[in-house]
DNA sequence: TAATAAAATCAACGCTGTGTTCAAAATCCC
DNA sequence: GGGATTTTGAACACAGCGTTGATTTTATTA
């Protein structure tokens, strides 16, 4: 149930369920993954899954969390570095690369049968890693307006990887980068409108 | 099975089907909603429900056909009797307003644990409806920047549709189409810069 | 209104997946 | 090598599925 890196037959086990789900999510939605299913592709007993998972939305849970904690490591360090708050610049790109570097996982978990709350969640803290840079700016909007361009912009964004990932994200950053970060600029320019 | 507009039970028997289901949308996600549970909530025999519906999801499949059927009644008189072709702002007004004449629906096939796909197509909707308009401006991209706009763009609205209905839509469309138009806007004018 | 057609009900069927159990076998770690 | 841990395999009761056929209820129309 812990952290066991440990025993080398609980690595081993996870590792091939985890490699059973993904093969399975690329196929199918989650909802029609049984753990019966998804112990056979993976070759395991059943009784094994669950000495480690209560079902299949728990195993999808911990891989996110995972891979959620990658990222914050992948950020971080960048973020330190460089000595100054990052600008939406920065950030957008380190996302997206985050993204290239787990692929594998992302294109699952983000995939046609992916995981659209994960997404957000990964957008939000882009969010908050530019905390200080949209905070300077003079932005006079009701809360109300906020929380629309807020779901407008997070959901956009997260559109937007979605397709680029799973239409040849092989080609690159640079031009989905490019074009986030100029669709974002752009719509916090509508915030200064009335 | 067929358009049975004709008997009186079968009208009965499929409205307390839907109100059932509309319910217990709004306490749990679709994949754990079970036949059986939906068909005690809605004071209904087991073998009747089977009698319309292969599976839950043909029920939601079958609801969401008919509120698009009701949106595109909607949409197209209102067009015609313009004599010209729509604008984007036209056509976002006319979008939320149908959201809004179809709230109970909608606040639920959108809601939490609504279906996003079926939003795409309304948006889809749109689009096809401002082709006219979009078609003519000089805008010079390459098909895959085009590709990463229409995602950010069309998941853009989506989102903040769902932030409309999900938190007061009962405070008029003014606020959120003046907003959403701005942002269509605003998106558009990144396609022109290089 | 009565006859006929259609729909809903009820009980039961086999089937599949769930989540748990236990003893036995396999594997790891010291 | 030996004790601890993990995995296995088989079985269990349980719950939902999708279908069936006989019966009752309800609607249509003649």
């Amino acid at each position: 149930m812990e952290k066991s890196h440990k025993d080398h037959r609980v690595r081993v086990t996870k590792m091939l369920i985890r490699r059973a789900f993904t093969e399975l999510l690329r196929q199918k939605p989650i909802q029609s993954i049984s753990v019966k299913e998804l112990c056979e592709q993976a070759g395991i007993n059943r009784g094994t899954f669950y000495a480690h998972y209560t079902d299949i939305y728990d195993l999808r849970t911990q891989m996110e969390s995972e891979l959620m904690e990658d990222f914050q490591r992948t950020l971080d360090p960048f973020l330190d570095q460089h000595g100054h708050p990052p600008t939406p610049a920065e950030v957008t790109a380190d996302i997206f690369n985050c993204l290239r570097d787990n692929m594998d996982i992302c294109t699952v978990v983000l995939g046609e049968y992916g995981d659209r709350d994960f997404a957000m969640r990964i957008i939000a803290l882009g969010w908050e890693r530019c905390h200080d840079y949209y905070g300077r700016l003079p932005i006079k909007s009701t809360p109300r307006e906020m929380e629309l361009f807020y779901a407008f912009v997070s959901m956009g964004f997260v559109g937007l990887m979605q397709k680029w990932l799973n239409t040849g994200a092989a080609d690159g950053t640079g031009e989905a980068v490019n074009l986030a970060q100029r669709l974002v600029d752009q719509c916090v320019k509508a915030l200064f409108q009335d």
